[in-house]
DNA sequence: CTAGAAGTTCAAGTCAACTTGAAGTCAAGG
DNA sequence: CCTTGACTTCAAGTTGACTTGAACTTCTAG
C-alpha cells in the first residue's frame, strides 16, 4: 500500500502519515525508490492511536503503550491505571452531560437558581477543579 | 476579591484569570486602583469554565455558550446537542477504558490476537476514526 | 517616607499536533 | 522522451490555551 492509499483508507491525511512514523508510532515496511510502503496492518495501528487519541492519551504516551506493531509494550499495572483515569474522567463527562441536558430542559429563569443545576456543577465542577486533567480537546472540523 | 485571593480559591494561576477576563470569560467588578477586584460568584463561572474544558469546549464555545455572569446565553437546543455530542464521547471513553482494562487482564500472548481485545478495539476505532472528535488533551500536571 | 511585595500591561514565548510551502525526485502515460 | 502528478525532505507556520518577561505602578508595613 502506498501512502496516498493508507491515507484514503484511514481518512488520515498523508502529512499526519509521515508524521506519525517520524515519530516512531506506525513502520513503512521499507521504500520503493524513495516511497514508502505500508503493510495492511498499519490501519488496525492507527485506528490503535485514533482510540488512544479519543481516550485522551497525548501520541507520546501512545507510543509508550505500544509499540510500532501495535502490540502493548507497557507494562498490566500501567494500562490499568490508565483505565482508571478515563473512568474518572467518564464519570465527569457524564455529570456535565447530565447538567448540559438539564439546563436544556429546566423551566427555571436562571440556572444560577435551579437547585439541580446547582447540585450537578457543584459535583462535577469539584472534580474538574481540583484534579485538573483528562480534559477533552476541542474537536476538529470533520472530514 | 482581589486576583491573589481568587488564584488561590480557585486554584488557577492569576495569568489565568487575567487571561479569562480577557476573553470576556469572566468580569470584575471594578478596579480599585489599578487593582482588579471580584465578587465570589467568579468562583462559580471559574469552575462552570472549567467543567466545560473537561467536558472538552474550547474557551470560545465556553463563552459562547454562558454569559461571563454564569448564565446560560444560547439556545436549549443547542445545550442538548452538546450533550450528545458528550454522550458519544462518554461511549467511545467507555470502549478505551474496557480495552484497556481487558487488555491489562488478558492471558493472550499478543492483544492482537485476542479475539476480545480486536472486537472492543474495532467497535471503539470505527467510532474514533470515522468521527474524529471529540478528544480528550493531554492532562497537564497536576497543581 | 520608603522598601518591597504584589499588582498592572503588552509583547513574545511555549507546547502538542499537525499543516503548509519550497524545492527536489521519480514513475507512468501519451 | 518528456510532461505531469504523486511522492520526497526539511523548515517554518498554525492554533488554542496559556505562561513568561520586561518595564512600570501601587498598596501596605515599618
Amino acid at each position: 500500500m502506498d501512502i496516498a492509499e493508507a491515507a484514503k483508507r484511514s481518512g488520515l491525511p498523508a502529512s499526519t502519515l509521515r508524521y506519525y512514523e517520524a515519530k516512531g508510532l506506525i513502520a513503512s515496511t521499507g521504500r520503493q525508490g524513495l516511497r514508502r510502503r505500508f503493510a495492511p496492518g498499519v490501519l488496525d495501528q492507527l485506528a490503535l492511536i485514533a482510540l488512544g487519541q479519543a481516550a485522551g492519551f497525548s501520541l507520546d504516551e501512545i507510543g509508550s503503550m505500544f509499540s510500532p506493531s501495535g502490540k502493548p509494550s507497557i507494562d498490566r499495572a500501567k494500562l490499568a491505571a490508565k483505565a482508571d483515569e478515563l473512568d474518572a474522567t467518564i464519570k465527569r463527562l457524564k455529570a456535565m452531560s447530565d447538567g448540559l441536558r438539564h439546563a436544556a430542559a429546566c423551566p427555571a429563569r436562571s440556572h444560577a437558581e435551579c437547585p439541580t443545576f446547582r447540585r450537578l456543577l457543584k459535583a462535577a465542577a469539584a472534580g474538574a477543579l481540583d484534579r485538573r486533567q483528562g480534559r477533552i480537546a476541542p474537536r476538529r472540523a470533520m472530514r
